[in-house]
DNA sequence: CTGAAAGCGCTTACAG
DNA sequence: CTGAAAGCGCTTACAG
């Protein structure tokens, strides 16, 4: 993508040297990473490289060949969550006849994988751009990206998306108060909330939109009804129910901030003989197949996982061309889906 | 990968010139694909260009930067076997530092996505080979990939792999057998199979393993238990189940061909008021995440389907890097994982 | 259809 | 640290 300019011709390294006043040789060793330049030259030669547009022969014939690549870069494959993002964005990248790089990161480490050297080999080998499933890079590294002119979107991200970063995510408030307002609707009047990882901005999002249902209908807030799992997996979900189960007042509705945690509280019910939804009702977040292939079949607030992997895709090609975006951050709709999970309390 | 043979050194187009009794503008056009050269020149270029292993500056630019990367086809993402299949190459691929490409094909079209055209694309950019998670290329299809000199592996094949193709698969036979005698051993007698894609090479393995267990207790093989799904998915299951139940003699203990089979199975049951294991016992097939989360948790038939990501992506770069394989099929054992859906029978 | 000549874009080796 | 000079690999324009 990144496409020269009409009617400017393509900069190449004699056009940047006269730009930057010196000579073809020293861009040539600043374009290489050699370090015998000095600060202040390299500083100037890099400037002039950016704004010029300057591309290896290599970009350039990426370019005008449409040799697309997008890296997906993401924690572990190991969640229908991520799973079902990916696959939206690889079909929608068979369409598009875009080619997708896939690579895990654990923690990030220093050295050739890190967010520098990545945007490096991007930029050596004509890449389109990122898309970033992981909170593995920090705010500051994705601007770097940016600043590099390299198009990064950001799905669902862990912290606030500033607005220099595009994201595409889900409206987490709304799924949630929806969530909580299905299982008021129903007749419940305790109900717990257990959360995912506490200082997200998704979980926040589901957690006061679920304050703000329950406080809507005059049900006050209760804080012993609200348990962090700190993970959205499956064991937060287990020590969470646990842990309700533990009060007094035990809750009759659990509005579960993942359909992971969801799975885990139905195995823990399982274990302590409650029927779900006779004896406890459960409503899960993200929609997954994994939720909907359960016994019994959760009901869950669902995000348009697939669409969310298209809509990046389609951010990021657009902004790979060139094209203005309409906004920085993409909220899609959640949807309530009720199955066999939830229903009226018992009594 | 495809090294430049040490000692040689790297021939350029006007190597090929000499070689070939022409100029280097003659060869340059050969190279660009003009038509504008004699048919006898153009052979006599082509052989040089060939003989010689001229790489573009592109693909020498790949080769000396050690760029690797691997494509994994795949047809969709959308189920646990796959997505722990691709986790493992993409976590070893990490280890390694090589790229991976993933790309989802529904039924192969012409054109541009076609095998042919893989092909060429993968030998441009100098990609290391192709791991292959489909049933969407033909043995002849895999074999021209071959001839041309690019790796390919084929994960659990659903035809008996040619011995021209290498590929990864599980023992799906022993793993039958293993399945159906932990049921023999609980005390059942009276056990179904529900199969998935009847022609597939791994579902008459696990039947087979099924039906040499039974007659190795003396227990007859009954025609009545044996039901076609179609397909490795939940509604095999559903329907698998329904028509067991129409039985005048129902079975007391099911074996899946796979998680996901089981998965219907058991949503299924409980719709008909049957308690898994209480009134039927249920072991599934895969080892997947989801029959480990589900409720009961799943008794399954693992295969260790990270590991066959990773033996896959091995064995590719072996070739790669032109080791010879000790063997053209790698299948790796699969173990019965004793969880909540299997007990004696009712009785 | 072919190739000598000129040229392009980049890199290398090294004098200052 | 910088750049004039030489060179490399490829392509272009065009004479034959």
């Amino acid at each position: 993508m990144r496409t020269t300019l009409p009617g400017r011709p393509k900069p190449t390294l004699a056009t940047v040297a006269t730009q930057a006043g010196v000579s073809a040789p020293t861009v040539s060793k600043v374009v290489n990473g050699r370090d015998d330049v000095a600060p202040e030259t390299r500083a100037r030669i890099l400037a002039a490289l950016e704004q010029l547009g300057y591309q290896s022969p290599l970009q350039r014939r990426a370019a005008t060949e449409g040799v697309t690549v997008v890296e997906v870069v993401m924690d572990v494959l190991d969640s229908a969550y991520t799973t079902q993002v990916l696959n939206g964005i690889l079909q929608f990248a068979a369409v598009e006849d875009v080619d997708i790089m896939v690579s895990v990161t654990g923690r990030p480490e220093p050295g050739r994988r890190s967010p520098e050297r990545r945007a490096q080999r991007m930029l050596d080998e004509g890449r389109a751009g990122m898309i970033v499933v992981t909170s593995a890079f920090s705010e500051a590294q994705l601007q770097a990206f940016q600043r590099r002119r390299i198009p990064v979107v950001v799905i669902d991200p862990l912290n606030p998306p500033s607005s220099d970063v595009v994201s595409v995510g889900a409206t987490n408030w709304a799924g949630g108060k929806a969530a909580t307002e299905h299982l008021l609707e129903l007749g419940h009047r305790r109900i717990a909330y257990i959360g995912g990882i506490e200082r997200a901005e998704c979980n926040q999002a589901r957690l006061h939109g679920y304050m703000a249902a329950l406080t809507a209908r005059g049900v006050p807030v209760d804080p012993q009804y609200i348990v962090s799992g700190g993970r959205f997996r499956r064991d937060s979900g287990v020590a969470g129910l646990k842990a309700l189960l533990g009060l007094e007042n035990r809750p009759t509705a659990i509005f579960a901030g993942s359909d992971s945690i969801a799975l885990g509280v139905l195995g823990e019910a399982a274990h302590h003989g409650l029927r779900v939804p006779g004896d406890i009702s459960l409503i899960g977040f993200d929609g997954t197949i994994q939720g909907e292939e359960s016994v019994p079949a959760l009901t869950s607030v669902a995000q348009p996982l697939e669409e969310m992997g298209r809509a990046a895709l389609r951010s990021l090609l657009r902004q790979a061309r060139g094209e203005v975006l309409d906004s920085h951050r993409v909220e899609l709709a959640t949807q309530v889906i009720v199955r066999e999970s939830t229903a009226p309390p018992a009594g």
